[in-house]
DNA sequence: AGTGGGATCTGT
DNA sequence: CAGATCCCACTA
């Protein structure tokens, strides 16, 4: 039986991404908003980037974008994409190994106030992918560099006794597959999502 | 100072 | 499968 962590700080990410992004699939992303407001996802979908991983942002060098992916572990690393959508990324692993696990898909916990006349269907797929729950959750580019503490406005949550459970005796699984939509080290099987999750982007 | 490409998503 | 749209790394 695998024991479970009270809570998710600095020394539990500082493994290798690896490691820590099929760990983070059943953990909570809590987003606490400037008003009050709480949003919770259940991460359902994680990729890991390493280092001497050409899809890697840090393969090349330090630049100002991605040192935070050089320092300690949790703290955050926002990116902008395409001009329009963002993705979140947990920093991991150990202090000037750059490493990071993308999130990409949550399953809501709350729905969101106004998503009140969206179908069953198309809730679940409010955080179906990377830029879509950076949307839902408000995450932006001020959030990159951030610390995940439950002091901040953005921080982890570990699974649930029932989750990890549901896990042990295989009733859920976490299934383990290649990263999407990169040009360089496609052949890397460094995506993990929950099967049967209807959140999770693509199959 | 200018250029090109990107860990995405939607609608056609 | 094209297009939206902006930041930043890279070149000069």
């Amino acid at each position: 039986m695998l024991s479970l962590p009270q809570i998710i700080d600095s020394a539990w990410l500082s493994r290798p991404s690896l490691d820590v992004a099929p760990d983070l699939i059943g953990c909570w992303l809590v987003r606490s908003l400037p008003d009050g407001t709480k949003l919770r996802g259940l991460i359902v979908e994680t990729e890991a980037y390493a280092p001497d991983d050409p899809a890697c942002h840090a393969y090349r060098r330090r630049t100002k974008r991605n040192a935070v992916m050089f320092g300690p572990a949790g703290y955050a690393y926002v990116y902008l994409i395409y001009g329009i959508y963002h993705c979140f990324n947990i920093v991991t692993d150990q202090d000037e190994t750059p490493s990071a696990v993308l999130v990409r898909a949550l399953e809501l916990a709350v729905p969101p106030r106004d998503s009140a006349d969206l179908s069953a269907k198309a809730l679940a797929r409010l955080a179906a992918g990377p830029g879509k729950l950076c949307q839902v959750l408000q995450i932006n580019l001020t959030l990159s560099g951030q610390s995940l503490s439950t002091a901040g406005e953005l921080w982890l949550e570990p699974r649930s006794q029932t989750f990890q459970q549901a896990l042990d005796e295989g009733t859920r699984q976490l299934y383990q597959t290649t990263r999407i939509g990169l040009t360089q080290g496609t052949e890397l099987p460094w995506r993990w999502y929950l099967q049967d999750s209807p959140a999770v982007s693509r199959r």
